[in-house]
RNA sequence: GCCGGAGUGGUGAAAUGGCAGACACGCCGGACUCAAAAUCCGGUGGGGGAAACUCCGUGUCGGUUCAAGUCCGACCUCCGGCACCA
């Protein structure tokens, strides 16, 4: 026997990416044959310049669906770019000394060196950055179609603020009291800035969500409470002490009649008119700037409030209840009152205890009876109203209905719906973003640039400052211009956008990122579009991916794209786990992919990734595991260099040529092999269990070859259908081996193997027989044997016998091809 | 607190309501070797038994069913999300 040689990753897995460079496998270019399309997308990653394991994990996904589907006979889009603007790279900037713009495409090369050392199989020409202007040109030109038709607008409002970011945050970027990248503290800041009117598309992103069948629940859970629709009345309270109403929502109209006071929030224009006319001026304003002032964690700490010495009448029983300023009660929800129910709202009971207000039930739970005096906690539930005049008796359900009604017809009031969620601010004070495409002059106050000025260049020779602060305002060549309308001075603004804001939109782009005098090619969004399978980390649940449905559609508004639902199915795989945490520099347990492949090259990172769980469920990095993944390839290698010098034949020999009974029972299980590994990646998306199956297939052809010289042509079948089964998980080892044994039509050019469902036929089966739910023997039946066949067959095994012991059976039942069962 | 998801060997995990633990890691044993590594073969849920076998076993307690990891009800624990949203 020749000596084998042995399994070399590094120089087998560079040669082949030099190799596939050349000639990528079927790219998805426009041309070509008409075939079933496919866009399959990876969230494309932020350019910090080194790939970690996620990464790994989430394009070795995307990469073995995307070799499956073109062997399948799919023309398969798939697309990397990069996310490129945003605060690492102007922190970079500062601590050493590297312009942004070049710091980023610096690292862009070195990763897409990592990203072709994986043998991800990528569509390069569709690569782009969208940190170049031929990127967020189209983005300003949408800026400024959405600000003329009032989607983006200007407003001074309350807003995070990131100390250590040193920019204005949207509310999806705030968890906790951290900012999304991990910094703390967050801060309330009243400030100018832009905003998108995502909440003009709340009803419909929420109902959207309904069609999304191929969404994770979860994922669409997170959206759903995050938009946070509740549908209630709108009422107004007239003043007593001045002009006017105070208008409050609540989604509890039928406890209108247990209101004993009223709460606004400290923010509320009515504090300080309302303090002032109650002749408590002094003590509202002490304890609306004490509550301004606390950070979110202490404003949250208890209930407290003070009185403003004014009152409100309740509309439906003309009731005087005093107004309090609120610590609790929100200035960003609903109106900034509420009408306040002590018996029946945990927060108003808690409230009224502290000082001293009436707590009035006004509905009753079924079986027994509240007394406010006995009451340990507010009853929030439904039940039957009493002491509500007209209304007592009824259930709560219909008196929100008919109080609603009530009011309505009254002038008092009007059912509403009201959303948790916020418009978007997408200013950030920041640098290295797109330019927010609008001028401030002294005399027309805030003029869009014109769209035939666009784009507006980001200046890439600057000088970073040391505080961390955006270099534009004082950047004076940039700043000051000309005002489009009026042709005065005017300065630019300043402000970037949320790098949010190009994410939303870059998988529509993907399909054609090289075209300049459009955002879009209409052909080409029409035959990609929506993206079929994307692939990403579910911490994207409420960013990204409600914000890419939000932009999708503002751009069908708009007339670009034809579209509401950017993404068809959606993957959100598990995080890359080791020693019970996720991966992180500070716990000093992060896996280096540069390592990973070098010790043991690209093919077992990837099968390790895909083998150790499956796609959604947290991946535990296991040293060892990785190693049973290397040793797994080199066994394969080991199977398939046997057959070196000799040609492998790699074609069924089909049932006819079988010489014995295990070359048949080997074919098969080929066969059934293919049929699960195909159903695992096509359908179920398991690719840990499409590799066991693989695995079962070695372990059977090394069972069969034991003790052989000779190989037959079953065996021969079995190696080559284990390489092409293997061809999408480790593409370059399988790729080597096919080239030395076949040669013949490259492996990724291969179709992939059929099934031969007769092959899957057995003429035997064996079947458990159970004699009251235990499993006391087994038969082996002919496949089309009657269900009276098979139960007598059952009754005849002698330990079936001795267990019936001369009773007959109380009941049987047969599933032919499982078990029988027998119940005495 | 509310909303999701998950609890299966020593470990990662697998199982259209039909023989729980496929596959892999680890461990144990054997072969090869002067020896070790690598490799190949075998064993490996727990209890009892020399063995044939046998009993128990999928977070807990109930239920439906000839049959439950899987379906239903209640609970416990862990993870994730939201969190004074009126």
């Amino acid at each position: 026997m020749a000596i084998m040689d042995a399994y070399t990753p590094e120089e087998i897995e560079t040669r082949w990416q030099r190799r596939w460079a050349d000639a990528p496998p079927m790219d998805a270019g426009p041309e070509g044959p008409e075939a079933p399309r496919f866009y399959l997308l990876e969230m494309f990653p932020y350019p910090s310049g080194r790939i970690h394991m996620g990464h790994v994990r989430n394009y070795t996904i995307g990469d073995v669906m995307a070799r499956f589907l073109r062997a399948r006979g799919y023309r398969v889009l798939h697309p990397m770019g990069w996310d490129a603007f945003g605060l690492p790279a102007e922190t970079a900037a500062i601590q050493r000394g590297v312009a942004p713009a070049k710091w980023t495409y610096e690292n862009i090369d070195a990763m897409r060196v990592q990203l072709r050392r994986m043998g991800f199989s990528y569509d390069w020409k569709c690569e782009l950055a969208t940190c170049h202007p031929g990127y967020y040109r189209w983005e300003q030109l949408f800026f400024l179609q959405m600000l003329e038709k009032g989607i983006a607008y200007r407003k001074k409002a309350v807003v995070n603020w990131c100390e250590q970011c040193g920019t204005v945050l949207a509310n999806e970027q705030v968890e906790g009291e951290q900012c999304w990248r991990g910094h703390r503290p967050v801060t309330q800041k009243e400030i100018d800035g832009w905003f998108l009117r995502i909440t003009a598309y709340a009803d419909e992103l929420l109902d959207g969500l309904d069609t999304l069948g191929g969404w994770p629940e979860k994922v669409r859970t997170m959206q759903r409470n995050w938009i946070g629709r509740s549908y209630g009345v709108q009422i107004g309270f007239p003043l007593v002490e001045c002009e006017g109403a105070l208008e409050v929502f609540t989604t509890r109209a039928d406890t209108l009649f247990g209101v004993t006071f009223a709460s606004i929030a400290a923010e509320h224009p009515l504090a300080e008119t309302l303090g002032a006319a109650g002749g408590r001026q002094a003590e509202v304003r002490a304890f609306v700037e004490r509550i301004r002032s606390q950070d979110p964690t202490e404003r949250a700490q208890g209930k407290e409030g003070v009185f403003t010495g004014c009152h409100v009448v309740n509309p439906v029983n003309g009731e005087r209840v005093p107004v309090y300023v609120a610590n609790f009660v929100l200035m960003g929800y609903g109106t900034g009152a509420v009408m306040a129910v002590p018996a029946h709202d945990q927060r108003d009971f808690d409230f009224a205890r502290r000082y001293g207000i009436a707590i009035r039930v006004v509905v009753q739970p079924p079986g027994r009876e509240l007394e406010p005096d006995t009451m340990e906690a507010a009853y929030e539930d439904d039940g039957v109203l009493v002491a509500s005049a007209a209304f007592t008796g009824k259930t709560s359900e219909q008196a929100r209905v008919d109080i609603a009604q009530h009011l309505r017809a009254n002038g008092e009031g009007r059912t509403t719906v009201n959303y948790r969620l916020r418009d978007w601010g997408i200013s950030r004070q920041r640098y290295w973003g797109a330019p927010i495409p609008v001028v401030h002059c002294a005399d027309c106050g805030v003029v869009p640039v014109g769209a035939d000025q666009l784009p507006v260049v980001l200046p890439t020779d600057v000088e970073l400052l040391a505080g961390g602060a955006s270099p534009l305002p004082t950047l004076e060549s940039w700043v000051n211009t000309q005002c489009p309308r009026c042709a005065g001075p005017a300065r630019r603004e300043t402000d970037t956008m949320d790098t949010f804001v190009e994410s939303s939109w870059y998988f529509l782009r993907f399909t054609a990122a090289r075209l300049d005098t459009a955002p879009f090619d209409p052909q080409e969004l029409a035959r990609w579009l929506p993206v079929d399978h994307y692939i990403g980390g579910v911490e994207h649940a409420v960013l990204h991916l409600l914000y890419s449905r939000f932009f999708t559609r503002v751009l069908r508004d708009l007339g670009w794209v034809r579209l509401d639902e950017p993404f068809r199915n959606l993957l959100t795989q598990g995080m890359v786990i080791k020693d019970g945490a996720k991966m992180s520099k500070s716990k000093g347990n992060v896996v280096d992919p540069d390592d990973l492949v070098r010790t043991y090259g690209a093919d077992t990172a990837r099968l390790f990734s895909m083998f150790a769980a499956p796609p959604e469920k947290d991946l535990d990095w296991s040293e060892r595991g990785v190693d049973g993944s290397y040793r797994f390839l080199s066994r394969v290698w080991r199977l398939a260099l046997a057959f070196e010098g000799r040609a492998l034949v790699w074609a069924d020999p089909g049932a006819g040529v079988v010489d014995d009974e295990g070359a048949g029972k080997l074919r098969s299980l080929v066969h059934e092999t293919i049929r699960r590994v195909t159903r695992d990646i096509g359908e179920r998306r398991h690719f840990n269990t499409a590799v066991a199956a693989i695995m079962e297939l070695v372990n059977a052809i090394y069972d069969r070859r034991a003790g052989r010289v000779d190989d037959d042509a079953a065996t021969q079948f079995a190696t080559a259908t284990v390489l092409r089964l293997l061809a999408p998980f480790a593409p370059h080892i399988t790729s080597e081996l096919w080239e030395r044994l076949i040669g013949g039509p490259a492996l990724d050019r291969l179709p992939w193997p059929e099934v031969d469902v007769s092959a899957l036929v057995r003429e035997k089966v064996e079947m458990a027989v159970q004699v009251n739910g235990k499993v006391r023997a087994r038969v082996s039946v002919a496949v089309d044997a009657s269900e009276a066949e098979i139960l007598a067959c059952a009754l005849a095994e002698q330990k079936v016998a001795a267990e019936l012991s001369g009773r007959s059976p109380r009941k049987t039942v047969v599933v032919p091809g499982r078990l029988v069962s027998i119940v005495l």
